[in-house]
DNA sequence: CAAATCTCAGCGGCACTGAAATTT
DNA sequence: CAAATTTCAGTGACGCTGAGATTT
């Protein structure tokens, strides 16, 4: 897409240069997960909340993570097909499921750390390293994150 | 969305973030075309690109507009039956269609600049003028726009 | 009982693909 | 003929809804 040839209307309106760098996010992230596993975007979202929450429940994985309940019975049963989370009932609440992530899971997050960071640096190649913590700091803003330097 | 608690990888991450906010975008932007007109985005960009180029064939649209070829088919067919434009074969190569915008498809334009804009203020209310202002020229510059202020 | 949790089936918008039909 | 343009049918990821089953 040639964004230079793109009406004014469209040139200056965030939601719609919004739209346009997430299709190319999703293209480079896509490639790279896609390579490493073909893992789905959300799946990368729960090994990243367990590994730094600890085993949660469902529901809380959906919250930490934006996603949806529906979504994360899915996911979370192709993650556990891999062997990269283990669900198991909650003992103390039998309505939930306690699910946590495994050694090959920690293995697999890891890489993906790396390749998504690489990721990222082609998606913003055209920004300085201060113009890419700008932007970060901008969408975080907006999305009403506070103060921390994330 | 609580992104207070998603894990750090995510909240540092831009394309998650990015991916975020568009989700928020939409939802905010889809309200808006909903009540005036029912219109989608895609039509929006469509109406923005004839009026300020004047009558295109939908290959140029789809390149204006960063849209599929066969999505410009669709929108365009709406378009059309709304009376918003006119599609007409092109007598100098019938193989393209041209494809201008009428007067009641430039008064709709003209509300949805308005509302659109209304909508930004909704999405981005957590920053200031300044930092709309730099969001809108990181992303730009991002997508590989050079120079103006769009 | 009401509320919480998980599960399942399905929907609609969207970016995209592949192939056919027409014209240059 | 090859190339360009439009059209159509269909795909897959994604965010989401509604309803049911189980448990507290």
């Amino acid at each position: 897409m040639d964004i230079e040839n793109a009406p004014d209307r469209l040139r200056s309106l965030a939601s719609w240069l919004l739209g346009q760098l997430t299709i190319e996010s999703r293209r480079v992230v896509g490639e790279v997960l896609a390579e490493q596993g073909g893992l789905h975007r959300s799946q990368y979202a729960l090994l990243a909340s367990l590994e730094q929450f600890g085993p949660l429940s469902q529901t809380a994985l959906s919250e930490r993570g934006g996603l949806d309940r529906s979504d994360v019975v899915r996911m979370i049963d192709d993650l556990a097909e891999r062997g990269l989370v283990e669900r198991t009932r909650d003992p103390s609440d039998r309505r939930r499921n306690v699910v946590s992530i495994t050694a090959p899971g920690r293995r697999l997050l890891t890489k993906l750390d790396v390749q998504l960071g690489r990721a990222q640096d082609r998606l913003l190649q055209a920004l300085s390293a201060k113009d890419r913590a700008q932007l970060v700091r901008l969408l975080g803003r907006a999305l009403g994150l506070r103060g921390t330097k994330a």
